[in-house]
RNA sequence: GGGAGUGUAGCUCAGGAGGUAGAGCAACGCACUUUUAAUGCGUAGGUCCUGGGUUCGAAUCCCAGCACUCUCACCA
């Protein structure tokens, strides 16, 4: 698609621009630049009744005006826009300097603040206030349009970022958001840990792990797909607030939902339980809302979610008998049901034939935040059974528009139930559980107190919360196919 | 993997009932000291994704492939 011969005819008039540059004794990368102010700020402060203000800003250039012996910039940075004057009258020394600035380089301005006729606040950049910072060789995006292309947007994220300022934005959202929860865990006493990315054992939750060698040993490792048996090994240790917040690697597809790498906040609290952590959920989705500044509704697309606690709570079998018309204990049912939805059932278990008809009946359908609770038990032998009905497991999946966002569960600590579940699953599982974590087994017979454990994708949360409607917007360098010489 | 769509200038996009293509922005030149996506005049810029086929002639029609998007499937 991009023809090199073209692409060095633009380069080359700014390889040029560059070497005239340099050819005034200014280096064209720049070097250590002081004092900066955010244009924000100094926009902020400016008052009308002051001749006396200076500022000092620095920043991408996105749009230029030469008005002849007269140039406005927008300058860029990480907090706006501010624009910079550049008059030959005031730049005297610098003006043929500023005649060689192109949309994109990278400059430091300084001088009076004031406002232009039409009202504009401007930083009149008096003689030596020009500072060259960094020289942009390719021709950016369309100024208005900025950058469409979506693989283009991915794969130069390092354009789109200053090309289209709201993605800019979403990410400095992204980042107050974890930034919130961490407050807000630590104001409650939760310690911040991290646990081995490169397991032995690719427990704590089914999927197809990656595999990587450690040469030293020549051992096989595998990239987690959770950090669960881990975290609830520090429970027995006497942390008994914990949470982190890190990568999980999934070997499997990739959708608007999906990256293969993607960040889980997972956290214990001894001598709590699911419940507990519903009422947790809720104070840190809203303690994120807060941050924010937001309302409790929050625009998804055609959807708009309303945060407002509390949230539904609804049962696994209630759910499942509203959106399918069939009773959880109702196999034949569950088995017509499965077929007209063109489910292969073929040598499946009936515990998973019935989550297959739970995923495509329930799950898109829950738009609202809500609580999914008391899931069969055997979908989940890491969490405890309920006292009341052992068919049931306490543990929650908070759904909003159809996506997972969360997993709870009062956890099991009975290490002989937690060995014979282990067990179970041996028995025609995939390729994540054919190893039993017998160590696990250990560490609940030396007594992990009863606790709650939840889990929240961070990458979904923000999704939500920034009303991202495809994950590959909220993580800053996607996975992406490369780009080989037959591809191009 | 199935289905649908898209691929044209550096960027954003038109167009093309078969006769090798256009706008805006960006670039280059000229003019302009208060612009706001500055403006006006001029110049330059294209393997119309790739390969094959039909045809006197293909960017356009047909076939195959590649890339991307959406969607379905897969995914505790």
């Amino acid at each position: 698609m991009t023809n090199q011969a073209d692409t060095d005819r633009f380069e080359q008039q700014r390889q040029e621009k560059l070497a005239q540059i340099e050819a005034m004794g200014i280096d064209p990368y720049g070097s250590r630049y002081d004092d900066v102010e955010p244009a924000a700020a100094a926009k902020a402060r400016y008052r009308d009744d002051d001749e006396s203000q200076r500022a000092r800003c620095a920043g991408r250039i996105v749009l230029l005006r030469d008005i002849g012996k007269l140039i406005f910039i927008t300058l860029r940075d990480r907090t706006g826009t501010i624009q910079v004057g550049l008059s030959k009258s005031l730049l005297t020394a610098q003006w043929p300097l500023a005649k060689l600035l192109d949309i994109g380089d990278i400059i430091g301005a300084a001088g009076k603040l004031g406002k232009t006729k039409t009202g504009e606040i401007t930083i009149w950049v008096e003689d030596g206030g020009l500072t060259f910072l960094s020289k942009c060789l390719f021709q950016p995006p369309e100024k208005f349009h900025g950058l469409a292309d979506i693989d283009q947007r991915y794969r130069q994220r390092y354009v789109d970022l200053w090309a289209n300022p709201e993605v800019l934005e979403r990410f400095q959202k992204r980042s107050t958001i974890v930034a919130a929860i961490r407050r807000f865990l630590t104001a409650r006493g939760f310690l911040e840990v991290e646990t081995p990315m490169m397991q032995t054992i690719a427990g704590g939750a089914a999927a197809k792990p990656f595999i990587t060698h450690h040469n030293a040993l020549d051992l096989d490792l595998y990239l987690r797909i959770s950090p669960e048996l881990f975290l609830k090994r520090l429970l027995v240790g006497g942390l008994e607030r914990v949470f982190e917040i890190n990568r999980n690697f999934r070997n499997e597809g990739l959708s608007r939902h999906h990256n293969p790498e993607f960040t889980m906040m997972e956290l214990y609290q001894a001598y709590g339980d699911y419940r507990a952590m519903m009422d947790l959920t809720e104070e840190i989705v809203g303690a994120c809302i807060e941050t924010l500044g937001l309302n409790t509704k929050v625009q998804f697309g055609d959807a708009q979610i309303d945060f407002a606690r509390p949230w539904r709570r609804a049962r696994y079998a209630d759910l499942l008998q509203e959106h399918s018309g069939c009773a959880v204990d109702d196999l034949p049912a569950l088995r017509a049901k499965a077929r007209a939805l063109s489910i292969d059932d073929a040598g499946m278990d009936d515990a998973v034939l019935v989550n297959e008809v739970f995923e495509t009946t329930v799950e898109r359908n829950l738009t609202a935040p809500t609580f999914v609770i008391d899931y069969p038990a055997v979908l989940c032998p890491l969490a405890k059974r309920s006292r009341t009905d052992p068919r049931y497991a306490e543990r929650f999946e908070l759904f909003v528009v159809g996506m997972e966002l969360a997993n709870a569960y009062t956890e099991l600590n009975d290490p002989a139930v937690q060995y014979e579940n282990f067990l179970h699953q041996l028995r025609g599982q995939e390729e994540s559980l054919t190893k039993m974590d017998t160590d696990y087994v250990t560490a609940l017979k030396y007594a992990m107190p009863p606790a709650g454990g939840l889990g929240i994708g961070i990458d979904r949360l923000v999704m939500v919360l920034t009303g991202a409607t495809t994950i590959r917007d909220v993580i800053l360098f996607p996975l992406l196919k490369p780009v080989t010489p037959e591809n191009k």
